[in-house]
DNA sequence: GGAACGTAAGTTGTACACAATTGAATTGCC
DNA sequence: GGCAATTCAATTGTGTACAACTTACGTTCC
């Protein structure tokens, strides 16, 4: 039954990270789609909720994104009219993404995602936690490694 | 210094997710490179190093994908002849997925991904228990909520 | 002040994900 | 038996991810 060594074992946590994520993204994309927004769209959103202006290699630290994923996905941004793209004056190299005030409107009608996907997840405060905490730990770990 | 109430906090464990995910994929890259395999296909691998040959639908329902996302994943292995898909003779609508004879060799050359995995992750066997635990019940609990 | 180096954003190409649709094959139910 | 409903895989279209490359701009250091 199966190959004498497989390595079926490694299927547990690798595959266990790969699919809570989708699961996440999919309660997101339900919760997300009034809004019009996906899930990469609604985190860029909050940083720029947090603070904007904001360059693009700034939201890609943020976020562990790079410019071939965030170029197009913030020219999607704006042709919702939730951004503008502004190339900055003292240095040419720069864009500058500014929330228009649809995208800060958009902040309270994304008020109440969080506790939405709180509730969907059906764990604990304190596993929540626990769970953070141990990712945090496990993604500084993958980074180290390589 | 930020809007109000922005949902700052719903960022902590689903971002971590989101993060985690794809600093283990990008582990996975490194280590999958010298087999020329990503890791869904590693992941299709794996189920079919268990038990072969399977239906396109079978491995949808294990790997929680769907034939949009397997049906150019396995015409790919098919390319790189590890895999061959055969319409059954029976039901002219399924497929059957076989794994060629350099599928099969393939697995001996992938034994060692997990250990290296484990490694890379740098956390206690009691810890990465628990995280598996906990990442189940998130995903079960995250579906059951759509 | 001009070449070498470095940096920022964008582009290209490959490979997932997934919703929605299609088309072929089977099953059920009269 | 025959036709509607279902099932299966493939296809289409949109949107990430990310490596590799390009282009434009700045900075340094002669």
């Amino acid at each position: 039954m199966g190959m004498p060594d497989a390595p079926r074992l490694d299927r547990q946590v690798c595959f266990a990270l790969y699919s809570a994520s989708r699961a996440a993204t999919a309660v997101y994309r339900t919760l997300l789609e009034e809004l019009g927004l996906t899930y990469p769209q609604y985190l860029v959103m909050l940083v720029l909720w947090e603070n904007e202006p904001r360059g693009v290699r700034e939201l890609g630290e943020e976020l562990g994104l790079d410019s071939g994923t965030l170029s197009p996905l913030l020219k999607r941004l704006e042709a919702l009219a939730l951004v503008e793209r502004r190339r900055s004056a003292e240095d040419e190299r720069r864009v500058a993404v500014h929330l228009t005030d649809a995208g800060r409107a958009l902040s309270s009608k994304a008020s109440g995602v969080p506790q939405h996907l709180a509730a969907a997840a059906g764990l604990s405060p304190r596993e929540l936690d626990q769970l953070r905490e141990t990712l945090g730990k496990l993604t500084a770990a993958l980074h180290d490694s390589l």
